[in-house]
DNA sequence: ATAAACTTTCAATTATTTCTGAAAGTTTAA
DNA sequence: TTAAACTTTCAGAAATAATTGAAAGTTTAT
């Protein structure tokens, strides 16, 4: 296999297990293409490899940077913006870990919550329920900080985890 | 809250959340259903239940199945077919987390070290690359493993988990 | 073998998500 | 200011994914 090829095959590739885990494709090939580049890239430069519009590029570039994970940047002397990726991987996780953890886990948590407190009465079915609602909030909330605490070892947190569990 | 709006609200959540990460809302709903049923359901209650037809039942109750984590029953003198969900959470979990593994992460291994070793010539672009592809493929390969590693604590593994970490 | 009771399949439809591109908005330099 | 260079927005179009429902398939009892 050759560079171009090699290179098509990633990016296809981390679109697609972005869609596969709740993320659009675009958005998910663009920060592919970012992190493999060694320049920073304009808007032009990423409509033209992943041959999308510029509305698209736009809106998905702008995502990314809510998410922390690309960075907008100014070359002196030129109007034009550039864009970059985090390249180091813990980081990265760190990053998409807290930002899933912020938008999705805690609010499920607050509705999971809210669910099992509810008032029953002695019936088997109102009983399983606040049972069950109640697990999967304890559930839910133990690894949400298991999460927290692993990340906040900053840099190799994956290696330091890994030596935690060896021993 | 009264215990009818409860259990919709549940199921809502747990619907909107499954789409987020990839998938789809009814088969999150169905599962998400048995969860906090008492008895096993049929076909037709499940149906009623959530408001969909048949073949949409069908369907994703077999893509449960299929991930292990919805089993089929028979009642005694009942023709009919009867559906249950894995209720306890941490074998919820690790068959969950297997299946992905399996499914999506082996998958995309297999393509980040298929790419991160083309023979490369000089230039830095493809020097970055198969640097860079190389740092995923082991990022991914080490996570995969932890989590392979964490599961096979068996019951309680997240409790478990925890208490390493505190240590 | 037959037929009732049930489940699965899949082509067509519907719903949802993503993408486009042109217009509106913003910034910078002169 | 003005206008060129650039970015963002968003309504409509296109693509994708989910759902329906009726026909085909399967199982079981007689």
């Amino acid at each position: 296999m050759e560079f171009e090829e090699a290179r098509r095959k990633y990016i296809q590739t981390w679109g697609a297990l972005g869609s596969q885990w709740g993320i659009n494709k675009t958005m998910a090939q663009i920060h592919a293409l970012l992190m493999i580049s060694t320049e920073v890239l304009s808007i032009e430069e990423i409509m033209e490899e992943l041959q999308i519009s510029r509305g698209n590029a736009s809106m998905n570039i702008r995502a990314l940077i809510d998410w922390g994970i690309v960075f907008k940047e100014s070359k002196a002397g030129e109007r034009k913006e550039f864009f970059s990726a985090e390249k180091d991987l813990d980081k990265l996780a760190v990053t998409i870990a807290r930002e899933r953890s912020k938008r999705e886990i805690k609010p499920a948590l607050r509705i999971l919550k809210e669910v099992s407190s509810i008032k029953t009465n002695s019936s088997k079915a109102e009983k399983q329920f606040t049972e069950q609602t109640k697990n999967l909030y304890d559930f839910v909330l133990k690894a949400d900080n298991v999460l927290d605490k692993v990340t906040q070892y900053n840099e190799n947190w994956l290696s330091k985890l890994v030596v935690r569990l060896i021993k």
